[in-house]
DNA sequence: GCCTTGTGTACAT
DNA sequence: TACACAAGGC
């Protein structure tokens, strides 16, 4: 989700590069973002269970053109789900859940189309997807971790361990990690747009010396982050205004005065409020990540004086190292917490990895003892880019042939002048012109920002029209251009320049109309506390959950759908050849995951608790303030707040508000390490009572299973469901989807004698009333000379499919052709047919436009 | 008029 | 997941 608008936010500095320039450096890649969109061209395989590797070709494609460029690319994955973001996937789950519902019922009405845009919309990317693409990856010579969270930040610590000079991703809370260089929106030909962490105060308009990065990650939760929904009223515009005003205000009186003093909004901040949004901001902060060359798990950034791990737990509880290790290797499922891989990276030996030996020792794998990280000197001079003026330099630039500005209808427009100069100065040869000519006084800076709004006016692909990248990236990459020349004496004049230069704070000579009107010197100690926390902001549900509890329940929720599937199928299936009784967890539409996800049972848990939900020890607060507490009423007359002294300032709150503890979040509230250990016994009692719950449940979803009828607004129900329900109602909402699944299942008045699939129509029919036939598969594919997905020539039988996944298979086949005319084949039916009485020998034939391929003359 | 918020749509092939 | 757009509040 990220912050919702920040891209469209921080257009001013939108910088279209290629990723091409780069050459030579390592890039790290959120690769859910690749997965995602590799899964939407086969959204329909994965939700059918069929076998599928076009998401993983879509990936390689992007890997291809790294590697053919010569940047070592790092494929990060997510793991585990934070506490904190718990709320956040369990939408996301339900979402998915009701399209899936959705899709069911669309298909039964024989709306593929819509059906296919459902199935679009729940995709999941499951630990088997992710572990395919690691596995092709790996025989590629790349680089794979597994976060033991969020990948954000293990790609943030890439990034400030100085491993990648690049991070891809479309994921906007990178650069509140504090990722250096992002690149958002990248294609196959390595196009995208990049952020400079060091460029962001340029959006934030603060006056020179005041910004700070803490600044821009403040703003950024204010204005509602997956941590912390913002407050009503509260977009990225107005918490801008809110850190560009204020000065040296402590963060806790600032968020209780900010919308009365800036916004001038009758707005009341809760005390739950800032809470949530210290934590969010320690979340951002102290995320467990895992570090590759210590091979250990680490937070983000060190804890600050008197933050103990116990009291960030939200920002991911502690996982055993050796796990962790595991997990980071890709070797864990990190749904299941079950071991289904076994790479060694001291043992492996990549088959497919390019040949090239490179000398670089940050070329090699980052399990490897040698790896060593890039020297940081060639990034260096990105930052503090030579003077080129009065040198003469040969610089090689690449002119990259993607780039078509496309003519549309200019030669019709009246241009103005200001459009055509703008056009004149963004043209390829002007640039060059300007690159080589000693003769222009500008600094590349004031190049760039003079080009920037024509830049607008004219090409979707402005990544090679920037006059800046030619010398920026020859500086960074090129050979030619020697690097010693920004250690000579203009380099300081440069650096001197670049105080007042755009490219640092263009806002920085701030206009007297600027002048900030808060007093610096104004003690906090007579900031006034308003105190109202009767404000219903922000949601006080908990999301510190521990997360073995989470995953051990959700097990559990799934062993009992397996024994509810498996009685199913016993009771309904005593034909069937194969056992389907365990759904397969290779499909996004895995029937397995689809009824634990909406296990809510955890409320339940005696281990649930309210982080918001504040219990302040004596010992706690003696601790917290003896630790980190700096003077009380120290004012700063430092225009910079570097971040120990916010830190500082942020503790002092603590004596100051009626408050306390402002940091030490209560240890008592949020599940510890060693309560993992203790979880074991809470499994069993909830899954039993779930057990309990679900079987009164599905007796009763039975019996309104077997009146034939449907819940036709079963789709609304899941949407309407109200977060608070108890699992018992939760399994039930399950069960009836299931039963509308059933539901849509076809039946088939003929009987046949070879390959028969029986599958369950409605509970309580028997096998014989409800047999639908696949007739003779083999003969029939064999007949049409199409391929029949998971069915090999030589094999007679039906592959092993979720029943469930059989039936939408057969739904969608059924409507597959629907509109197209074709003659009919042995034993199939026509249209008309199909959609009076479908049955599963059309199915099977025109799976994977099978039948169209076979009528070809 | 500015800004937030909700809705619809594209994403790949 | 992000963007574009429209509606609605202030």
């Amino acid at each position: 989700m990220g912050i919702q608008g920040l891209l469209p936010f921080l257009k001013k500095i939108h910088d279209h590069v290629n990723i091409a320039k780069f050459s030579g450096c390592t890039v790290a890649i959120d690769a859910y973002c690749w997965l995602h969109k590799g899964a939407f061209s086969c959204a329909e395989k994965l939700a059918l269970g069929e076998k599928t590797d076009q998401y993983v070709y879509y990936c390689m494609k992007y890997l291809e053109y790294m590697l053919k460029n010569n940047l070592k690319p790092i494929m990060v994955f997510d793991g585990c789900h934070l506490p904190s973001k718990k709320d956040v996937e369990k939408n996301r789950r339900e979402k998915r859940n009701m399209y899936k519902k959705k899709a069911a019922q669309l298909l039964r009405e024989g709306n593929r189309a819509e059906a296919r845009e459902c199935l679009q919309r729940c995709i999941d990317i499951s630990p088997e997807m992710a572990l395919r693409l690691m596995e092709v990856c790996r025989e590629r010579g790349i680089d794979c971790i597994v976060a033991p969270y969020e990948a954000d930040a293990q790609l943030a610590l890439l990034s400030k361990s100085g491993i990648a000079q690049i991070i891809v991703t479309e994921d906007s809370d990178l650069l509140l990690f504090g990722c250096e260089r992002v690149i958002f929106k990248m294609d196959h030909f390595g196009n995208g747009v990049m952020i400079e962490k060091s460029r962001l105060n340029e959006v934030m308009e603060i006056q020179n010396g005041f910004y700070t990065f803490d600044k821009f990650r403040y703003m950024c939760i204010l204005s509602g982050c997956d941590y912390l929904p913002s407050l009503s009223g509260i977009g990225l515009v107005k918490a801008c205004k809110v850190f560009k005003l204020a000065r040296q205000a402590d963060l806790k009186t600032l968020l209780k005065k900010f919308p009365t003093t800036y916004l001038k909004m009758p707005l009341t901040v809760s005390d739950e409020y800032i809470d949530g949004f210290i934590k969010a901001y320690n979340t951002f902060l102290y995320q467990l990540v895992f570090d590759p060359l210590k091979k250990r798990l680490v937070p983000l950034h060190d804890y600050e004086d008197g933050i103990e791990p116990n009291d960030v737990t939200y920002a991911g509880p502690y996982i055993p190292q050796e796990k962790a290790l595991q997990i980071a290797l890709g070797n864990i499922n990190i749904y299941s917490m079950e071991k289904f891989a076994n790479f060694n990276p001291d043992n492996f030996v990549p088959k497919k990895a390019s040949k090239k030996k490179s000398e670089s020792l940050h070329m090699l794998s980052i399990w490897n003892k040698n790896y060593r990280i890039r020297p940081k000197t060639h990034l260096t001079e990105t930052q503090n880019r030579p003077n080129l003026k009065g040198k003469e330099v040969v610089i090689k630039t690449k002119i990259h042939r993607t780039e078509i500005v496309k003519p549309a209808d200019d030669s019709l427009e009246v241009k103005t002048d200001g459009e055509l100069t703008g056009m004149y100065q963004n043209s390829p040869k002007r640039k060059l012109q300007e690159i080589s000519s000693s003769e222009d006084e500008q600094s590349p800076c004031k190049r760039r920002r003079k080009n920037s709004s024509s830049e607008e006016e004219l090409s979707p692909k402005k990544f090679t029209k920037s006059p800046r990248k030619p010398e920026f990236f020859s500086s960074l990459v090129e050979a030619d251009v020697d690097s010693s020349i920004c250690e000579n004496a203009e380099e300081k004049n440069d650096k001197e320049n670049d105080i007042v230069s755009p490219r640092r704070n263009r806002f920085a000579l701030a206009s007297p109309s600027k002048k900030t009107k808060f007093n610096l010197n104004a003690p906090k100690a007579k900031e006034v506390v308003f105190a109202s926390s009767s404000s219903p902001c922000i949601k006080t549900e908990p999301v510190a959950e521990d997360i073995k509890v989470d995953q051990k329940l959700e097990k559990s929720t799934s062993v009992q759908s397996d024994i509810e599937t498996k009685q199913e199928i016993k009771n309904t299936l005593p034909q069937l050849k194969k056992d389907n009784s365990k759904p397969s967890n290779k499909s996004a539409f895995s029937w397995n995951r689809f009824k634990s996800s909406s296990q809510n049972s955890i409320e339940s848990s005696p281990h649930s608790r309210n982080p918001f939900k504040r219990v302040v020890s004596e010992k706690q607060i003696t601790s917290t303030h003896t630790k980190s507490l700096g003077p009380i009423h120290k004012s700063s007359s430092e225009p910079s707040m570097a971040r120990s002294d916010s830190q500082k300032s942020l503790d002092n709150l603590s004596q100051v508000s009626s408050h306390s503890n402002l940091y030490s979040i209560d240890s008592d509230c949020l599940p510890k390490p060693e309560d993992m250990d203790d979880l074991s016994d809470c499994e069993s009692s909830v899954r039993n009572s779930e057990t309990n719950n679900s079987s009164q449940n599905l007796g009763s979803q039975n019996s309104s299973q077997s009146s034939g009828r449907l819940t036709n607004n079963s789709s609304q129900d899941i949407s309407n469901q109200d977060n608070s329900k108890s699992s018992g109602r939760q399994i039930n909402k399950v069960d009836s989807c299931e039963s509308l699944l059933s539901q849509v299942i076809p039946e088939c008045p003929e009987e046949d004698d070879d390959d028969i699939i029986v599958v369950k129509t409605e509970p309580g029919t028997s096998p014989q009333e409800s047999k639908v036939k696949v007739k003779n598969v083999q003969k029939a594919s064999m007949m049409s000379g199409c391929r029949v997905s998971g069915l090999s020539r030589g094999k007679k039988k039906l592959p092993a499919v979720d029943i469930k996944q059989q039936s939408l298979k057969d739904m969608f086949s059924k409507f597959s052709n629907n509109r197209n005319e074709k003659p009919k084949l042995k034993h199939e039916k026509s249209n008309e047919d199909l959609n009076a009485t479908p049955t599963t020998d059309n199915s099977v034939l025109s799976l994977k436009g099978g039948i169209q391929r076979c009528l070809l003359p």
